[in-house]
RNA sequence: GGUAACGUGGCGGAAUGGUUACGCAGAGGAUUGCAAAUCCUUGUAUCCCGGUUCGAUUCCGGGCGUUACCUCCA
């Protein structure tokens, strides 16, 4: 389509245009996860919302000329105490997470990115742009520690429109011993024997939390690149210190052209923590709802709206692939999505929009042509909707029901004895129990058929 | 306290300087032994107070409310 795609930016906080620095290789970074514990909804906004986003960037500038790189974090004082807490190895720690992580993705039917570059592997890297950061004065070394001095950095706090004076002035944050000012953060911090190090001019260590994202980034897709996303927790202070590092030892005005946060899930409108008692974990999920359906209530609010996440939610998601599923029809060919209906994900991925028009484009294949069927279908494919069978849809559902299929036909035929012998009463009885056990039945035409509610 | 986002019907949730999408739930109808499914029809909303404007839910100001962030170190 030739529209154009509109983003919001949190660099400036406006929607723009977005117009990519080469549109024959299209770039973007979204900040992965720090593999210390079982992957949470509230990894599953972005995971879902960027999959979206790059699919919308391949439709515009064609499949080979985007890239998406997402990054694996697996070293990080989270995960040395994750792995104390469990009593593992961190090697064990981090494979167990990274490949929990992987079978949520699919789960998720989300795309695989382009690179999912390890922090542990580019660990050279991340000292080498520290060496630079130093010698360019906006790092400085103290007792195997070696800070970024955040007052070498001009532009500190743009992008999350703080300032760096009022910021630290309250005096919540205490000023380490190690450090000149409480603001500055730590790039390569030194490691006990038992924890994981690496060899570096400052001594055995390990890198700091933000400058694994700097040095892959600038790796896989250069110095500028086109789109950093994240979740909104990481605009402060994460994605401000990959800025001020990347910026400081590159030397150029942006590390990435757009900025693009997406907002929280919540929990009866309470963040989910810990302390809460309130996390859900993706794979909590895996034998309740079909990926799908989690996928389809990730796209029900815009990306960069809170959203309060609830059993309601996941029921009408469920309900409505349900219907949708009824009209499936693989796309014979090449099918085209019309510009009109495509238009809300053009526009700052816009979901919800998209998903009222899915709705529109079903009751014109319900009552349609083949042909309307396959519009239809190809625009729920387009977002990772309806992409497995039907078959396999209704299989999922079949697994989680506790009546057998003998028991239900057996059942079904109970019970239209009893309806040819007009014995509505009993007829009415077996159906209520069945429905009880979640079995649907619909008589259509002279046929009784069932399925799960 | 500082900063930012948000406030739309019973619920979820878009959009918009002038008839306020879409879904769920509700109501009525067709159909049905009764249901289910499907189809048709349908009611209901822009937090409060000012300002700009012919006209504000939308723009501006104030208020109220909700939420998030305020690191590393510890």
């Amino acid at each position: 389509m030739d529209k154009d795609i509109y983003l919001s930016n949190s660099l400036g906080g406006n929607k723009e245009i977005f117009k990519p620095i080469d549109a024959k290789k299209v770039r973007m970074y979204v900040c992965g996860p720090t593999v210390y514990d079982d992957p949470h909804i509230g990894n599953a906004r972005p995971l879902v919302v960027f999959d979206i986003l790059f699919k919308v960037l391949k439709c515009k500038y064609g499949k080979s000329s985007v890239l998406y790189v997402r990054n694996i974090t697996d070293v990080d004082d989270k995960i040395i105490e994750g792995a104390k807490l469990k009593n593992i190895s961190i090697d064990k720690l981090t494979t167990n997470i990274i490949k929990r992580f992987n079978d949520d993705c699919d789960y998720l039917n989300c795309e695989k990115p382009t690179f999912e570059p390890k922090a542990t592997e580019n660990i050279p890297l991340m000292i080498n742009m520290i060496n630079i950061l130093i010698q360019k004065n906006n790092a400085y070394e103290n007792k195997s520690h070696v800070y970024f001095d955040v007052s070498s950095f001009k532009d500190y706090g743009k992008l999350s429109k703080k300032n760096v004076d009022e910021l630290f002035a309250g005096a919540r944050v205490e000023i380490s011993e190690n450090k000149k000012r409480s603001e500055d953060f730590v790039l390569w911090k030194p490691s006990k024997n038992e924890e994981p190090g690496w060899d570096s001019p400052w001594g055995r260590g390990r890198p700091g939390w933000h400058i694994e994202c700097s040095a892959m980034s600038k790796k896989y897709l250069g110095d500028t690149f086109d789109i950093h996303g994240g979740g909104r927790d990481l605009l402060f202070p994460h994605h401000e210190n990959e800025i001020a590092q990347s910026r400081c030892a590159n030397e150029n005005k942006h590390l990435s052209n757009f900025w693009v946060h997406n907002g929280f899930i919540t929990i009866s409108n309470e963040k989910m923590s810990k302390s809460q008692g309130n996390i859900f974990k993706i794979k909590d999920f895996y034998k309740k709802y079909n990926g799908q359906v989690l996928r389809l209530a990730l796209m029900s609010t815009h990306y960069k709206q809170a959203m309060d996440w609830s059993e309601d939610l996941l029921i009408q998601s469920k309900k409505t692939l349900d219907k949708w599923y009824e009209c499936q029809k693989k796309p014979e060919g090449k099918v085209l999505i019309p510009d009109e209906d495509l238009n809300p994900l053009y526009d700052d991925i816009n979901t919800p929009g998209y998903i009222s028009n899915i709705h529109k484009l079903y009751d014109k294949a319900v009552k349609g042509s083949d042909k309307d069927k396959e519009i239809f279908t190809t625009a729920c494919n387009f977002v990772g909707l309806l992409t497995e069978s039907k078959s396999k849809w209704n299989d999922f559902k079949n697994n989680t029901l506790e009546i057998s299929e003998e028991v239900i036909l057996q059942k079904l035929k109970d019970r239209n004895t009893a309806r040819d012998n007009k014995n509505y009463e009993l007829a009415d009885k077996i159906r209520n129990e069945l429905l009880d056990k979640g079995v649907l039945i619909e008589d259509k035409d002279d046929k009784t058929t069932w399925k799960i509610k």
